[in-house]
DNA sequence: TTTCTCACA
DNA sequence: TGTGAGCA
């Protein structure tokens, strides 16, 4: 197939073929005579999958280093580029339903004021805005040196930022309790250890994690379960599939003005009764942690710092009042200095 | 038609 | 991170 072709099936520009070229991410063959190029069906599905990548906002050199892991690992190529093709169709599934809302809601406005405000022009921008900062935490997920490092990090279990994890991924399992036949979601799942505790009880679970390695092991750890790459943002499940979400260890991986936007995306994929438990380091407040911090740089612990200050702690009360305001009643627990766990039950309508 | 390079945002 | 113009 000749360059044209492969754009207009493509939907992009022979300019930009070349540019990907150029930047390493392809080389077709090019015909003696003339130095054509001519791409294989093989060449052109990479393509496919380059777009998709670009499109969910990942850069040009980060997408180099994504296709050069799975040209080493030929077997798992094809899933892990379906997985990540779900993803971004996820995303924007999530982006026109939040677009469609929103015209809904001005449709509304202009048939009882005859205007639209300023107040809701603003708030549509905010909608665009979101997208934005889905896509920008996008370009953080992919970011494939950080996904070592989460791994190593959790591997080594009885750090002092993992104390009391076997003890918190029980009392979640004894906090939510879900009844034979109900379904849960562990999302930034990992390598399945809080989910085992609800497998082994014979609940149904399902996980998301941004890490392809992740899934691979958790996926042989536990092969009943049902495993998506995915994100925080754009949980990559269709709405109200679950009757609880757990979370261990995983909240902090999202900025503190994101966090919101996670639990709006949680309870989309909830069933209207659906409840979520959140287990993690917190604090009181960000003085609290500022002092943590210092007093970590006091005695000398500059390594288990800069690992803490990669990481977004949530402000416990914060969260508590995100809850309480979206109409929930909550229940938390402080486990040792860092850990919290909070869970969160929606008020039933009468 | 395609390739390549240069300039531009 | 791409796009167009002009050339061969």
């Amino acid at each position: 197939m000749q360059i044209k072709d492969v754009a207009r099936k493509l939907k992009i520009s022979p300019r930009a073929i070349r540019f990907y070229e150029d930047k390493g991410l392809i080389s077709p063959s090019k015909q003696e005579t003339n130095s054509y190029r001519t791409f294989t069906e093989e060449e052109i599905w990479r393509l496919q999958t380059i777009i998709s990548l670009r499109e969910s906002g990942m850069s040009v050199a980060d997408i180099q280093k994504a296709l050069q892991e799975t040209d080493a690992d030929n077997k798992a190529q094809l899933q892990y580029y379906l997985e990540i093709q779900r993803s971004v169709v996820y995303a924007q599934w999530l982006e026109f339903k939040h677009i469609i809302e929103t015209t809904d809601t001005m449709i509304n406005l202009l048939k009882q004021n005859n205007s639209v405000p300023i107040d809701d022009i603003f708030t549509l921008a905010e909608g665009s805005k979101r997208l934005r900062e889905i896509r920008k935490n996008w370009k953080d997920t992919w970011n494939f040196d950080q996904q070592a490092l989460t791994h190593d990090e959790r591997v080594l279990h009885n750090d002092d930022e993992y104390k009391g994890y076997e003890e918190i991924l029980d009392l979640t399992w004894q906090w939510v309790k879900p009844r034979v036949g109900e379904k849960g979601l562990d999302l930034g799942t990992g390598t399945g250890n809080l989910a085992h505790r609800f497998l082994q009880n014979g609940i149904h679970m399902a996980g998301v994690d941004q890490s392809k390695e992740m899934m691979k092991q958790c996926q042989s750890k536990h092969p009943q379960m049902d495993i998506k790459l995915g994100n925080f943002l754009a949980i990559p499940y269709m709405d109200n599939q679950f009757d609880f979400i757990v979370t261990s260890f995983a909240f902090h991986h999202i900025s503190n003005e994101q966090q919101p936007l996670a639990l709006d995306e949680m309870r989309r994929v909830l069933k209207s009764h659906g409840r979520i438990c959140i287990a993690d380091i917190m604090f009181e407040t960000e003085s609290a942690q500022e002092q943590y911090m210092n007093d970590l740089l006091a005695s000398g612990r500059t390594d288990l710092l800069t690992t803490m200050q990669e990481k977004h702690y949530a402000i416990c009360p914060v969260l508590l009042s995100w809850f309480e305001e979206n109409g929930y009643i909550t229940k938390h627990a402080k486990i040792n200095d860092l850990l919290y766990i909070v869970y969160a039950v929606p008020i039933k309508p009468l």
